[in-house]
DNA sequence: TGTACATCAGTGAACGCGCGTTCACTGATGTAC
DNA sequence: TGTACATCAGTGAACGCGCGTTCACTGATGTAC
């Protein structure tokens, strides 16, 4: 063995998951991440079994990345329901716009989406259920809330934005307002 | 010209909408559509210039197919709202169910999209908002209701939903629920 | 009506290309004596 | 210390494949006389 200091490996990651920030997976060759990387275009075969695996990997990658990025989520309890919530917002649009785009990427061709069961698959989500869950059980959400589908609305908003946004002819009109999403989540319309 | 009963054009549209609807637009080959359809490869350049403007006309098709097996939306004034609400909630699933699958196989490559401008975007959207602005008119909705935020609430989850399916590690319990989703965004959680 | 020719939708083999992947080879580094 | 050999990460030309697309050809149909 001996490992000749050789981190080509992460270096092959570390390339791909910025070139999949940069242009998603789509269309995304070995050749191209190994020319960006600057090594030999059969290198990766060495590292990995196949473009999946460099693939899956290099998405786990680019959410941590993503996620290193964005700042911390409130605690519930502190300041007040409405501006956790924004923040939580804010903070779930920003994740899905940098990511959504290269899962979609890969919609049709499951096989490397399924290689990410080590990825803590939403945890933002999961992370904002709890957070609902505890304003509730504090006595800052009325009893009967329904915290979960609360959380399946504030997720769809990022999603319906991200997708809106990757469409052509969507009117620009359209950008989210995350106190107006929070406001009408709160209080409802009728 | 006298057209010898030739419509190969259009029979080519139906087999690759069908196609579509069964299995997506990724991985959808020009070969695999003409052997779907009974005839020779090289045909579809008779009636289509290449291979985009038959994939876009295909997803025209396609969308109008499912929607015409869509029933009829609810009018303002009748009925109740929150039934009203949910009939608008259970066709958006089935429609964005039946065609985001589609679309989003050719995200990263919107050329094709860009050609579906004649395509009414996204038809259901703007009548549920139009709807939602006539319950606020009619007084069913709070006067100072965000129903253009509740459209987008609601738009969200349809394609939340149908995104979460697509993905492999999600749970089955996440499944929307009609009925508590429009009881939220009427009522809100505080 | 019958015959010769023109038309043109349809055919399918072939082309060029880019992809993921392979593998014989290189050459710098580690080891043996 | 110096020399000969072994190792193995890295190289990049080449392979096979499937894709979108082209085009010389076929043969059924319409037209002219």
């Amino acid at each position: 063995m001996s490992p000749r200091k050789t981190n080509l490996r992460e270096q092959l990651v570390a390339t791909a998951a910025a070139m999949i920030a940069e242009q998603g997976t789509a269309g995304l060759t070995v050749r191209a991440i190994a020319k960006q990387a600057g090594v030999a275009d059969g290198v990766l075969y060495n590292h990995f079994s196949d473009k999946e695996e460099l693939l899956a990997q290099s998405l786990v990658t680019h959410v941590r990345n993503v996620e290193a990025t964005l700042g911390e989520l409130p605690e519930a309890g502190s300041g007040s329901v409405e501006a956790n919530l924004k923040a939580h917002l804010a903070y779930g649009l920003a994740l899905h716009r940098a990511i959504l785009p290269a899962f979609a990427g890969l919609i049709g061709q499951p096989a490397v989406l399924e290689r990410l069961g080590d990825l803590e698959n939403d945890s933002w989500r999961d992370r904002l259920a709890a957070y609902l869950h505890a304003e509730k059980d504090i006595g800052r959400l009325r009893p009967d809330a329904d915290v979960g589908t609360a959380a399946a609305l504030i997720v769809g908003i990022c999603h319906e934005a991200v997708l809106s946004g990757l469409m052509p002819h969507t009117p620009a009109s359209r950008k989210p307002d995350v106190g107006r999403i929070v406001a009408t989540v709160l209080t409802g319309i009728r």
